[in-house]
RNA sequence: GGGUAGGUGACAGAGCGGCCAAUUGUACCAGACUGUAAAUCUGGCGCCUUCGGGCUACGGGGGUUCGAAUCCCUCCCUGCCCA
């Protein structure tokens, strides 16, 4: 399922089988949230160099519903991408949705599950962990993710502690869930193939990954990680990062979990991040980073420009990684720049547009400016990739 | 020519004696954004400031009043209606 073909210090370059085929570690996975990358095609993503997508179960059983995707014949199909899909499980909207203030779309908490109102019209829907795994089966993803709980930040131990063995029991019905569906599939579909032997039982399934939580503490951290490893998951998310706790501990974070997990299982470090930070997880040996930043940045017109020929990633000693910049296009210092966002980029909006004609699409509403800028910035956290995949350790 | 409604900061448009450097929206300027409630949100937006405040401002001029964008007179301009 998982293959390392270097691993170098504690970088690891691999492969991840799925049903929809392999995808190179370590990767990125641009937000579909709803089913689509916002303002790009899946030809384009493809182009840019992206091999897996993410999609939110939460998101998809509001609109359009899972049954409906299934009918579709899948998520795949329906968004018209040709390749695997990550789907996250809802847990991370138990904690974005339960911040609001109006009462109209809180979230109700409690051990079976989370009560969420859709934001749009206030319906109410009750997300358990195994309607998680029914939906993202539903939806065919190659990578199931367990409904978890994601603490805030602050996060007292009391609360995280408590959480996190919540999420545990979470991921152990998530999995008993899965078992039971996927071993149901398997004969099911075994029978069609041959009345006389179960010849289908090594028919490919989806991934089922957990999620270490534990907030900022050490113990708790590692306890989850221990907990979640008894289930033993195809693969291991880092979740409840960057949410607002301090920098450094996002790295603490990695250091006192990573050498728990199996070497031989992918490692996912969910939601992050800045550039610096998905090197500093690829060296730490993370192998998989979702992040809506390259994609909602680029709309809001925050651009990533690189200041060296190739994404030089050298750390200079003792200084932080300063291989990139970002600006603000809509700045007025741009309205007569003429030179590409990123002469250094060879996608299409840098080969075929200035910085002064992107400023003034952001200035007059075209929708062409998300666009271009979409497709600039998921170049960059691409080539990102594919650089940290092509150099050794 | 007669009647009538009005002239407020880049624009639109509130305010109609003190709480008004003046609501609000747009535009403009800057900043945020980390498993997407997000093509969103926040801040700034007369001039000067030792951040206490000071100065110039609601078409022009004059007046009433302790005090006027707000009331009166007059001039200029604009919209609409009638001739």
């Amino acid at each position: 399922m998982f293959k390392l073909a270097d691993n170098k210090n504690k970088k690891r370059v691999g492969k991840l089988d799925t049903m929809h085929g392999f995808v190179n570690t370590p990767f990125f996975l641009p937000i579909a949230t709803k089913g689509a990358v916002k303002n790009i095609t899946p030809e384009e993503l493809r182009s840019l160099g992206a091999e897996i997508v993410l999609g939110n179960t939460y998101h998809l059983w509001l609109r359009p519903g899972e049954k409906l995707v299934e009918k579709a014949g899948g998520l795949q199909k329906f968004m018209n991408w040709n390749g695997p899909i990550l789907t996250d499980s809802g847990g991370y909207q138990v904690f974005s949705l339960a911040g609001r203030r109006d009462q109209k779309s809180g979230v109700k908490l409690t051990e079976k599950g989370a009560e969420f109102r859709d934001p749009l019209d206030g319906k109410k829907y009750f997300m358990t962990p195994e309607k998680s795994i029914e939906i993202q089966l539903a939806l065919g993803s190659d990578i199931i993710m367990v409904l978890d709980e994601c603490p805030p930040y602050p996060c007292s131990r009391e609360y995280a502690l408590q959480s996190l063995e919540r999420t545990t029991r979470w991921a152990k019905r998530c999995k008993e869930y899965f078992d039971a569906q996927i071993l149901k599939s398997k004969l099911k579909n075994s029978k069609i193939d041959s009345k006389f032997k179960i010849q289908n039982l090594k028919l490919k399934r989806p991934l089922l990954f957990g999620i270490v939580q534990g907030s900022v503490y050490k113990d708790l951290r590692q306890e989850s990680a221990r907990q979640l490893l008894e289930l033993d998951l195809d693969g291991y998310a880092i979740g409840g990062v960057a949410v607002g706790e301090p920098r450094e501990k996002m790295k603490k974070i990695l250091e006192w979990v990573l050498p728990l997990l199996p070497q031989d299982k992918p490692r996912y470090l969910m939601g992050l991040g800045r550039p610096e930070e998905i090197v500093f997880a690829v060296e730490s040996g993370i192998d998989m980073f979702d992040c809506v930043i390259p994609t909602r940045n680029a709309r809001h017109g925050s651009l990533f420009v690189r200041k060296n020929l190739r994404l030089n990633l050298k750390k200079s000693k003792g200084s932080a990684l300063n291989f990139y910049q970002t600006i603000n296009i809509t700045n007025e210092k741009f309205k007569k720049d003429f030179k590409p966002i990123d002469p250094r980029c060879d996608c299409y909006a840098c080969q075929n547009y200035s910085r002064a004609y992107l400023r003034h699409l952001f200035s007059v509403g075209e929708p062409l400016a998300g666009r271009l800028a979409t497709i600039h910035n998921l170049k960059f956290y691409l080539d990102l990739m594919r650089s940290l995949r092509n150099r050794g350790g």
